[in-house]
DNA sequence: TCGATCTATATCGGACCAATATAGATCGAC
DNA sequence: GTCGATCTATATTGGTCCGATATAGATCGA
């Protein structure tokens, strides 16, 4: 699933500039299981501009930066539907946390602990922001999706709230053998 | 979290060469919230041997190709557990599957159930994966880890049989407009 | 015995991210 | 009321990483 397809998905919600598709991820409910960066946003309109999949109008206003909204083609929409129609990349949960406590034990115990309560705190964060725009919802795809986000944070909560005591505890052995 | 950050992790375990390390994130409980491919872990591998943080023997076997066996160095160590001590990444979870969602209302209505039947697919065999190798799990911290993906994953599966008739519900209904 | 799979290293092109540069607009604090 | 901070908006660059591919002998099952 790479950038260009992602914009293309994006813009068949409507029209919008590369500056607004970042915008989408940061702000609205897209955020939690894709992302892109400008570095990668612009690049992507430009060479779908090329290819005809996307068209751009230039509003060049007076007293601010040209604005380039991008408007998806029916070619465009064409190539979005073909490819979702094949078969989807599998997903990646990337985890630097998880990863960490594999090695708990070369740790000191308030380190680990440290790091438990900065991961419950950013799960919680990322919780609370999508029941925040989960409100906003109006399509069955954005609440499915909203929802689907919701069961995975609330089970990383409950499993942390009722396992952190193991690898704190056993982190304590550790340290005092 | 880095490549090189990762393979001074694994090699913390004990020594190994490039292709057991990538090894481990296919057959063993490492793969499920990290990975890196060769086209890193070599690169790596070599880089880290140049700053000292680990160390390589070449093991050259009669009829077989060199095995470049590496092993962590204590600056390598210090640097691993360093590391550890500052501010983790987030977690990014990229999910196909669930962007698609979205979209459902674009799809015909079999490619939406054929996604859902897919993706339930997929998770199943990664929880059954997980599964197989928790039982070998020695470690609290492996424990830690397998726990934790067991939750996830059944939160996923969970979600997904008690809602996807909303999701394929709707969408038969926007077919039939 | 022959194809498939496995061990094992390595490289390359392309995709992507994080950081940075630019620049005028707006807005809050003092 | 003005000055720094934040916002809108586009764009580039360096570096990281992945996926595919190449190589090559070993082993194993049909």
């Amino acid at each position: 699933m790479d950038v260009r397809t992602i914009c293309l998905g994006i813009l068949t919600r409507g029209d919008a500039t590369g500056y607004e598709i970042k915008k989408l991820f940061e702000d609205d409910g897209y955020q939690h299981f894709v992302e892109a960066s400008f570095g990668s946003i612009y690049p992507a309109l430009q060479r779908l501009t090329d290819e005809g999949y996307v068209s751009v109008r230039s509003e060049t206003q007076e007293k601010r930066p040209d604005r380039k909204v991008y408007s998806i083609t029916p070619q465009g929409k064409a190539r979005f539907i073909a490819s979702l129609l094949k078969p989807l990349p599998e997903d990646r949960h990337r985890s630097p946390f998880v990863f960490a406590m594999l090695f708990a034990d070369l740790l000191p115990q308030s380190r680990v602990s440290g790091m438990l309560d900065a991961y419950i705190t950013q799960i919680e964060g990322k919780l609370a922001h999508l029941d925040e725009h989960a409100a906003a919802s109006k399509s069955e795809g954005e609440r499915f999706v909203s929802g689907f986000g919701r069961a995975v944070y609330i089970a990383i909560l409950n499993f942390l709230r009722t396992h952190r005591a193991e690898i704190e505890k056993h982190q304590a052995a550790q340290a005092a053998e």
